[in-house]
DNA sequence: CCAATGCCTTGATTTCGGTCAAAGCCTCTT
DNA sequence: AAGAGGCTTTGACCGAAATCAAGGCATTGG
């Protein structure tokens, strides 16, 4: 069980065995001989797109890391209603420290692969590591920001704002290297029409009118029904609402 | 300085001194040294309704207890529109951790007293105290949680349904002893018109219709325009939309 | 006591987004 | 290549909530 060494801007130095990918999420907050420890007991998974991650008997008990691909979180009404609370990018932590759970699923958007480990591994590792503990704590920290970030978007803002803030989202989310100057960037949406409606509430019809439109305006370009090119990143801020 | 002393089901039991109070928020996690260095630092405030917690240059670089009140947490977007993000009632903990700022402003709601601490001290004792850092991310995660229950409230409940959440989540939040059995409780609205509107997503007049429709259905009662009696707990769940 | 002010309610009308319905487009399979 | 099924788009219409506009009802102060 070798730890293969890294070098990193920020934190500690290290790669986790099963991952073999740097994690800001949980490995970077542990020692070597913790990662050790952790690769024991980790394993990486596959999964397919509108597979359940929460709810699923196999990863109920489990943390992990996305390493690729995007995880929905949604909750629904009990008619059927539903809103997706969060989206997940790799490379966020995913599932719940104390089980503060609030009927939350978690359901893969696109293919996603995970780095899993077993609760009880990280919670000890929680307890022996206040570092691990404060990373968790930032982490929840912009989750929470985000979450407050779009009920702004969900109460107040028209649909076709909402449709603006959702793409700005996804291409900063996305493509990290989204230039200001360029003023253009093209990405693959990770989210049918019906997600996207769950998103911001509203209704598939609407999403794909408010499409239609910022296509007819020439600020996006829509190719197979997933790959965006946004001709003019400032015109979208523009339409965004602030 | 003393430490006053209090038997407290789970966690230390200790008193802050500014604070006179027990606090779940913060002083809980702290032991008795550590409660009196801070109480060294620390001041109690009573703000008036209406008044700018965050923004205002004298509580900028501090975190507090909520004592007793209601703390209104508010993002606005440019052209005025508002989206309240956030409520934080007693003994809610107030302030940012590492600066992860997003654009929140914080306004008292109703009359609030706070127990504040100059930011450098609180960041102190977390390095100091894992504990204390559990606890605040033990608030985050509630605090995440609470926003994401608005989130589908937001983005799917119909105006009726989002008026009669709101009075629900209020009569949790202000009378704990709510019960069940009785079907029934009463409570002062810590928030106007205008206040629930922007916490809900809609107008003025929209709020104010479906609290009519509420009273004339015999669901509540209303005096003065801010006490409220539930008159069926049950009848108020069914039409807040599970 | 009577403005005046600030909330809150109510009514009339408009509009944005939802609903219903049909057709178009990919992708995958055979 | 054709057909099937699943998304997506588009159109016509409808309805819930916003907007516009008075008017009511407390509290405050002259």
């Amino acid at each position: 069980m070798t730890v293969r060494q890294d070098v990193h801007s920020a934190g500690i130095p290290v790669l986790c065995q099963s991952c073999e990918a740097r994690h800001r999420g949980v490995c970077g907050a542990l020692d070597p001989d913790q990662l050790v420890a952790l690769s024991k007991t980790s394993s990486r998974y596959t999964i397919e797109p509108g597979a359940e991650l929460i709810g699923d008997a196999e990863t109920v008990n489990s943390y992990s890391n996305v390493l690729s691909g995007v995880v929905k979180l949604t909750k629904g009404l009990s008619d059927g209603r539903q809103q997706i609370v969060g989206l997940q990018f790799a490379p966020d932590f995913l599932g719940r420290p104390f089980k503060v759970e609030s009927e939350i699923n978690a359901e893969a958007a696109t293919a996603v692969s995970l780095c899993s480990f077993p609760k009880a591994s990280i919670e000890r590792m929680m307890r022996e590591s206040p570092e691990l503990e404060h990373r968790l704590l930032k982490q929840t920290l912009k989750e929470l920001d985000e979450a407050r970030e779009w009920m702004v978007t969900l109460g107040r803002k028209t649909a076709s704002e909402k449709v603006a803030s959702f793409l700005l989202m996804i291409a900063r989310n996305i493509d990290p290297a989204t230039d200001p100057a360029t003023n253009s960037t093209s990405f693959d949406l990770p989210l049918t029409r019906a997600d996207i409606a769950d998103f911001l509430g509203l209704t598939i019809e609407t999403v794909s009118r408010q499409l239609t439109r910022l296509r007819a305006e020439g600020v996006i370009r829509i190719e197979n029904n997933r790959h965006v090119t946004v001709e003019s990143l400032s015109r979208l801020e523009r339409r965004s609402g602030a």
